[in-house]
RNA sequence: GCCCGAAUGGUGGAAUGGUAGACACGAGGGACUUAAAAUCCCUUGACCAGUAACGGUUGUGCGGGUUCGAGUCCCGCUUCGGGCACCA
């Protein structure tokens, strides 16, 4: 019987979703097992063969382990809010969640030609207003909490409160923008504006004037991981630092946690290592300097401890805001002259050119260790973002302070015995202290003790001098992080919007019975015309606090009706928690019940792309770890073991046109040069530069146009000229690029699934190479797994038709080929090695096949081992074996050891490290066994004739070798 | 600059320190067929020898080392990919 691919996958896709296979309820009689890909964002482009990639990996991995008896919850939703949603909305006038939600049409049309066992019942969008709600309550709680470190979690805003009003903020340990300082009887006295300021200082979501990532072309803020090389990852536009007021997320509360959470999660070293980088946790020492002559003073951190005694100067960053306490009125002119220059740099200009820029504040600091007073720099080296924006420069030991004292002039005291200091610093934590102090009276005694370091070695240095400065309280022992907060508003439309009203100009919360907040309507999906963001252009949008409605913003009277917030949530905000969204996705009452929480606990399996290490990755661990601080969710960290597929490339393909004509060159008639300036290939035609074109992967075969297929497929191609070489060709280049629309060389899963069916496809990109490892598309090799799959269907047909199977016991060799497959198979999909339990599929097919076998037993479970990676296919085969129900609740076959026993194994006889010959020994021979056997052989005689035996090494089931010399 | 990872035939890629190249693609040859498709069989790292049959040498980016034995472990490079980057 053919194997009708066609008519199998259609019957059996609207099977399960008739039946309902793969819907799933919290089953307390067995075990959960929680499967989850990164939702996707439905683009314009529709799904290419690039995605599937993970979703085939964790679904043969969800079948497994529902196949080994686990309640498996595998879902699959949108990340619906999106720039390019918005940027086609700003185009054409069409409202964004028209075109989003025709995109999840075609997403779902497609994902549901491969076969996965998704639980659409579960399905989630985050921008419908059913899931944002729960996006808007987080938002409420992280407002209405702040985060202790001594206890190192959030806690409720009221806790705080009360501790203002009995004790100020004396005693209080907790994450905050900036340190303050104030009495009990100074917190009452302040008015509601004043607390509320207060207050935003401590909140996890908080309103804080910060420097943004500002871009103007998109006219929004970016977080720091949604810039790239300074400029937008989206688009590519250019990047600037601005000071604005702006919803923050306290990620960097969190920071030690993230951090110690990476050790009890199995992620790539890679992912966590990026992660590490990313939270950046630097131990080191904060000292209090003096300003001279002024009632000033700052604080510098250093991990450098031990070179305080090779400071020469000092530098602040030019935002700080000490640079206008401390600069002198004979300064002045310079330094604003300066901090004008900084202020116009872009981020992606400060990052490329690292030249020495910098100015002299006028005054000096007082180095508290040595008494020696250095002068104040201001310079845009020194961030304000980072430590306390300033620093102690130690030009010797530092390649970034030796720069710019040469550049300035500055005395450079070398610290390190033996370290040349002469042409560049010495920036290694290693050797012998000197010049700590140069002479006695060099070291400023603090209660009869000087600090002298002189003999230690740095590390020993750097102990001993925050021992001498906590102990003499010249300043204290910090932690700093890299880790920054996330700026949490967007100047866009098509986001979720805030559940807040300002007040009086009081940021405020709508009452959480009130959520969600649905986004208003608008018709025109741009900035308004004052500058304000796309949602001042909505009329419906004003909040009355009386009626606890949305009322018309021309009754704002800031009385009982006021304005709402015009700002909505980044894309991050729907994605940090919609794994928890899943495990109770209808709850109308809560984010999840308690049960579902407590049912299915964390994700045992996430599968996406590593893309995400910074962004989405950092972002859900945060917030998880926040409603973990509720009691929300029930694990520390959302995600137990992450596996990242690696991306599936397309071959981009060029066509060459002569500037300014309509003339198109074969590609092997240009002469190609490099141009180093543009980075970039140029080509040329006797001296004509022409330019390359994207042509459609679908206009190529193999490196040659097809010109009746690119004349059709646009209409500037229709009339075009092609000069072709001389084999009358029109060859084109090609280039492995990202899949995407704009490049035209995405691949449809679509036309793989119409030629070769859903199976074929899902074992072919398995068979492709490791789930992990990037690689271009490439359809070359997908012939071989159709054809295994027909010759697996052919064990199953005798030649008239009838089911092969009959009720006959298996053969020896029908087991030891089954069970050497079973532990083959089941050893692959718990290492997620599937590129190499598709060869052994193969090869035991073939043995099958060669063994004639017959057996129903054997035949069965070989279609239950296929049933993760052809699930079409073997459901066919299961019903066809005579079963009534679906094969994914068959058991899963278990490796019987008896039957891979050998009697005899064949081993390589070596002599001196060389393969003779080879030879039968007893598969439970000893190694003496094995010697005696292999010499007493008579292959053996003609190399050990005339020789002495040195040594033998046996390896049981792998070799034995002789050692020999001459006699 | 710092931190990871990788490098194996014409191609994708297999190999717990133990006969390198599984499996697949492609290529070449053959069978079946009026023909095509489909299917099946043989050969396929390179070089040499041989061809009735059996062989030899060499070979996993480069140079060393450890070992009876290295694609695999160690040291030093080269190239490519990824991450971080005035982070004090």
């Amino acid at each position: 019987m053919e194997y009708n691919f066609r008519d199998i996958e259609k019957h059996w896709r609207e099977t399960w979703a008739k039946e309902g296979t793969y819907h799933v309820t919290e089953d307390k009689n067995k075990k959960k097992f929680y499967v989850l890909n990164m939702f996707p964002y439905p683009s314009g482009a529709g799904l290419h063969v690039g995605h599937p990639l993970g979703y085939i990996a964790s679904d043969i991995y969800a079948r497994y382990k529902r196949l080994q008896g686990y309640n498996v919850l595998n879902p699959m939703g949108y990340d619906a809010y999106g720039l390019p949603a918005e940027q086609h909305a700003i185009k054409t006038g069409e409202h964004p969640a028209i075109s989003t939600f025709q995109n999840i049409d075609t997403y779902r049309h497609q994902l549901d030609q491969i076969g996965f066992c998704f639980d659409w019942d579960r399905e989630v969008r985050t921008c419908t207003p059913d899931y944002y709600h729960w996006t808007q309550w987080a938002f409420q709680k992280m407002f209405n909490s702040f985060f202790c470190n001594k206890c190192q979690s959030a806690q409720p805003i009221e806790e705080l409160i009360k501790h203002f009003d009995a004790k100020g903020t004396d005693g209080i340990d907790v994450a905050c923008t900036e340190e303050l300082s104030f009495t009990a009887d100074e917190w009452k006295a302040m008015d509601e504006q004043a607390k509320s300021q207060v207050l935003m200082n401590y909140r996890i979501a908080f309103m804080g004037e910060t420097m943004v990532n500002w871009c103007p072309e998109l006219g929004t803020v970016l977080a720091n991981d949604e810039v790239v090389n300074g400029v937008s990852e989206r688009g590519g536009f250019p990047v600037e630092q601005k000071k604005m007021r702006q919803w923050c997320l306290r990620v960097s509360a969190y920071s030690q946690r993230l951090l110690d959470g990476l050790e009890t999660i199995q992620w790539s070293d890679s992912i966590k290592e990026t992660q590490k980088n990313w939270i950046g946790r630097s131990e080191g020492t904060e000292v209090q300097i003096k300003v001279e002559d002024q009632e000033v003073d700052f604080t510098i951190f250093t991990t450098r401890a031990d070179t305080m005694f090779g400071v020469t100067f000092f530098v602040l960053a030019p935002e700080s805001e000490l640079v206008e306490r401390v600069t002198t009125s004979e300064q002045k002119a310079a330094v604003e002259e300066y901090i004008k220059y900084v202020k116009s740099r872009t981020e992606r200009e400060r990052m490329i050119d690292h030249t020495v820029t910098g100015v002299f504040s006028g005054a000096y600091g007082i180095n508290p260790i040595t008494g020696d007073k250095c002068p104040i720099y201001i310079s845009e080296y020194v961030l304000a973002g980072y430590g306390t924006g300033a620093i102690m420069a130690v030009p010797a030991h530092d390649s970034r302070d030796y720069a710019f004292a040469k550049h300035f002039n500055l005395p450079i005291i070398p610290l390190v015995e033996g370290a040349d200091v002469s042409e560049e610093s010495y920036d290694a934590k290693e050797g012998i202290v000197m010049n700590s102090p140069v002479s006695e009276d060099k070291s400023v005694k603090y209660e009869g003790e000087a600090l002298n370091l002189n003999g230690k070695t740095i590390k020993e240095a750097i102990a001993e001098t925050k021992r001498f400065v906590k102990e003499h309280h010249l300043g204290r022992v910090k932690v700093n992080f890299r880790l920054r907060d996330a700026i949490f508003s967007r100047q866009r439309y098509w986001g979720e919007p805030f559940p807040v009203y300002y007040k009086n100009g009081i940021p405020t919360m709508i009452p959480e019975e009130c959520l969600p907040i649905e986004l208003p309507q608008v018709t025109d999906f741009k900035p308004t015309k004052t500058g304000e963001p796309p949602l001042g252009n909505a009329q419906i949008w004003a909040w009355d606090e009386t009626n606890k409605q949305i009322v018309d913003k021309a009754l704002i009277d800031e009385k009982t009706i006021f304005p709402i917030e015009l700002y909505t949530m980044p894309g991050f905000a729907g994605s940090s928690a919609y794994y928890l969204r899943y495990m109770d996705p209808k709850n109308d009452k809560a984010l999840l019940s308690e049960e579902a929480a407590e049912y299915w606990q964390n994700v045992d399996l996430y599968v996406g792309g590593s893309e995400h290490a910074t962004g989405h990755l950092i972002y859900s661990r945060f917030w998880n770890k926040f409603l973990f601080d509720l009691g929300v969710s029930k694990k520390e960290e959302p995600f137990q073991k992450l596996i990242n597929q690696g991306m599936i490339q397309g071959w981009s393909s060029f066509v060459f046109r002569l500037k300014g004509t309509n003339t198109y060159y074969s590609y092997d008639l240009l002469e190609v040069k490099y141009d180093d300036a543009a980075k970039k290939n140029r080509y040329f035609f006797e001296g004509q530069e022409l330019d390359p074109i994207y042509t459609d992967i679908k206009t190529v075969n193999g490196n040659l146009l097809d010109i009746e297929k690119i004349r059709l497929w646009l209409p500037e191609f229709h009339d075009a000229e092609f000069i072709l070489n001389e084999q009358g060709q029109y060859v084109i280049f090609q280039a492995i690029e990202k899949m995407s629309k704009s490049k035209y060389n995405v691949v449809n899963p679509d036309d793989i699934c119409e030629k070769y069916g859903a199976d074929t496809l899902r074992l072919y990109e398995m068979f492709l190479g490791p789930i992990e490892q990037s690689k271009p598309w490439d359809v070359a090799g997908i012939d071989g797994c159709f054809r295994f799959l027909k010759k697996a269907w052919n064990l199953y047909w005798t030649k008239d038709d009838q089911v092969a199977a009959q009720d006959v016991a298996p053969t020896k060799e029908n087991l030891k080929t089954l069970h050497k497959l079973i532990k083959k198979v089941t050893e692959d999909i718990e290492a997620f090695s599937y590129n190499t339990s598709i060869p052994a599929f193969m090869v035991a097919v073939s043995e099958l096949q060669q063994q004639k076998c017959q057996s129903r037993e054997t035949l069965e479970q070989l279609v239950i081992l296929l049933a993760p990676f052809a699930p079409h296919f073997s459901e066919e085969l299961w019903h066809k074996l005579g079963h009534e129900t679906t094969v994914c609740d068959a058991p899963w076959p278990v490796c019987n050891e008896e039957y891979l026993k050998e009697d005899t194994v064949t081993l390589g006889v070596q002599f001196n490290g060389k393969v003779r010959f080879s030879f039968d020994f007893p598969a439970d021979a000893t190694p003496a066994q094995m010697q005696e056997l292999a010499q007493s052989a008579p292959e053996a005689q003609k190399y050990l004739e005339g020789m002495q035996v040195v040594k033998v090494i046996a390896v049981p089931k792998r070799i034995v070798n002789f050692v020999v010399k001459p006699a």
